[in-house]
RNA sequence: GCACCCGUAGCUCAGUGGAUUAGAGUGUCUGGCUUCGAACCAGAAGGUCGCAGGUUCGAAUCCUGCCGGGUGUACCA
């Protein structure tokens, strides 16, 4: 509705002035109107006139054109147009309908990149959160959305991994087998560790940890093969087990990096004197020329690197969907050097240059300190469901394991992309105030209602709302273009900060006004009918379930 | 060195060209449950929007310089 408005001011202007502008209607302060708009102030210099003669040629036009769904047309210096939205507007708007920046696009999404041997900590988590509430947005956007995954299934983690474990099993597998299903995770989290600290400290285990990394590339030792498969079908069965009690939908695909590893060596090693160099007898792609700078995707010593990885990821995409938009979200370290892969990928003409797109998030912090997986300092996903369950389980020792989900996406997702997170654990498990709980909780609280009342007559349509139901509808209007704006530039903390304002804005009418038993009931209970459900609506793109109770 | 990001209340953050008086949460202080669910609501206190210039009718927001913090910059992933 909003759009139709904003058309209806272009068109007037086109009209009358013969220029197109860029327009947008604002929310104004209640005493001015609902909203307002300074487009006149714009065009005075264009037009070479007044701001007050353009305002006032544009709501003379506005009074006869708009048929009364627009009313109090005023104009305040130096320039604003302001108005009002009649009520029948407000009460029967859809703030539910689709938008379509993606529409018909075929778009292939990494939701989630934790690698197996190493525990899920809380990075990992912001990663697969942010990755899974994109997808939403891109699928709301009308996008055919494939959600994918990569994971690092060979390497240095997982010769540090296999060094503590081998030693640890000492020649017996049976060892494996008699660790409880629900030890698993700490274990291998525990053994990284270990491994990661003899790594450093150790010349001589360096040295071990090296051949066994490089058993990890050819898995030829039968022994070796064995424990390898099995920690590495348990780190996956972890990963499902938290992805899925994050609120996450499941991947289509899951890629390891054992294949992209082979692909992105071919072609590296296919192009040499096209795209890439040899230098120093390593094979790079040299940056420099484009801006960027240089990256190592072949090393001296003939190992493909991680630049040939993720080249070869990007071609196993590629192969599999045909995607017209590939997206990979990453922390802000890797911006510059994904720009580097982008263009080696875009050379060889594997992807086109608008096709790729890297989007970077911020770093978790530890409020006591950075984090590091290598220092066994890290906040385990697994420790923070459990710290916020205990949290829950203070109000209600029924809890729904949603709720959990809730709190922990909130929290991640509130914050503007990219920013970095400050974890402070009490803050981070709160359920009051601007958190998942208290959105989840005023949802409940409107369904009860809801579901309490007796069936009753449609609404009056020459009905007028008075102010307090006012100011609640007029949020629930803006709905619809906060999700276009949040889907048109992938930002899950719009519809954060947007619904986290409406739930106020429900609380606040519901500790002061009366629905059930009131005279204005039906008008009420129309009105918190469409809050329960443009919360809920929003909520689920952001992968949170809303309560009937809770 | 070069490139990018950041600096807003004690703390954690929204706001990135529009409204006399810059907003939330949290923390501190105060009030409200025999009344639709108190994980809530109402109120108080708390800010030279890092600093200095500039552009503009209008700047936390754009430009320039400076100060402070972070990240990246050839064989780790």
């Amino acid at each position: 509705m909003k759009t139709e408005i904003t058309d209806l001011f272009l068109k007037i202007i086109r009209d009358k002035f013969n220029v197109d502008v860029n327009l947008e209607l604002l929310k104004s302060d209640p005493k001015y109107g609902d909203f307002s708009t300074n487009v006149a102030l714009k065009l005075a210099n264009v037009l070479g006139k007044t701001p007050e003669e353009i305002a006032n040629t544009i709501i003379l036009e506005l009074e006869k054109l708009s048929q009364n769904l627009l009313t109090n047309i005023t104009f305040s210096a130096p320039g604003f147009i302001n108005f009002k939205l009649a009520d029948e507007i407000l009460l029967n708007d859809n703030y539910l309908s689709k938008n379509n920046f993606f529409s018909n696009q075929t778009i292939v999404i990494e939701t989630n990149n934790p690698n197996p041997f190493k525990s899920m900590h809380v990075g990992h988590a912001l990663n697969a959160v942010i990755g899974d509430t994109i997808a939403n947005l891109l699928e709301f956007g009308g996008g055919k959305v494939h959600r994918v995954s990569y994971h690092g299934d060979i390497g240095t983690h997982v010769g540090k991994s296999m060094w503590s474990i081998l030693k640890y099993l000492d020649g017996d597998l049976d060892k494996l087998n008699q660790l409880k299903p629900d030890d698993r995770n700490n274990f291998m989290s525990r053994m990284y560790a270990e491994g990661s600290k003899a790594y450093d400290e150790s010349e001589e285990i360096k040295a071990e940890i090296i051949e066994l990394t490089k058993k990890s590339y050819k898995l030829e030792d039968d022994f070796y093969y064995q424990v390898y498969s099995i920690c590495k079908k348990w780190s996956f069965e972890d990963l499902d087990i938290i992805l899925e009690k994050l609120g996450s939908k499941p991947v289509e695909k899951r890629y390891l990096e054992s294949e992209a590893y082979k692909i992105g060596f071919k072609i590296v090693n296919e192009n040499i004197g096209r795209v890439f160099t040899k230098s120093d007898s390593a094979i790079i792609f040299r940056g420099e020329d484009y801006h960027l700078f240089t990256v190592v995707f072949i090393s001296s010593t003939g190992n493909g690197l991680y630049a040939a990885r993720d080249l070869g990821l990007i071609k196993l995409k590629e192969n599999d969907f045909a995607p017209d938009k590939s997206y990979i979200i990453t922390d802000n370290g890797q911006k510059d050097y994904f720009k580097v892969i982008f263009k080696a990928s875009e050379l060889l003409n594997i992807t086109t240059s608008d096709e790729t797109i890297n989007i970077n998030t911020g770093l978790v912090k530890l409020s006591t300190g950075k984090m590091s997986s290598r220092e066994g300092k890290v906040l385990d996903i697994n420790w923070l469901v459990d710290q916020v369950s205990g949290k829950l389980a203070e109000h209600n020792e029924n809890f729904d394991n949603k709720l959990i989900a809730g709190a922990i996406r909130y929290q991640l997702l509130k914050v503007k992309l990219g920013g970095d997170i400050v974890f402070d654990i009490d803050q981070s498990v709160s359920l009051q105030g601007n958190t998942g709980p208290y959105l989840m909780y005023a949802h409940a609280r409107a369904r009860s209602i809801l579901g309490k009342a007796v069936q009753t007559n449609s609404v009056d349509e020459k009905v007028k709302y008075i102010d307090a139901e006012r100011g609640l509808a007029l949020k629930l209007f803006d709905y619809e273009s906060i999700l276009n704006q949040a889907v048109a530039e992938l930002k899950p903390n719009i519809a954060c900060n947007y619904l986290y304002e409406l739930s106020q804005e429900f609380n606040q009418f519901y500790e002061h006004n009366k629905v059930l038993g009131s005279e204005r009931q039906s008008i009420r209970l129309k009105l918190v009918n469409k809050y329960a459900d443009v919360l809920r609506h929003g909520l689920n793109i952001l992968g949170i379930f809303a309560p009937d109770k809770m």
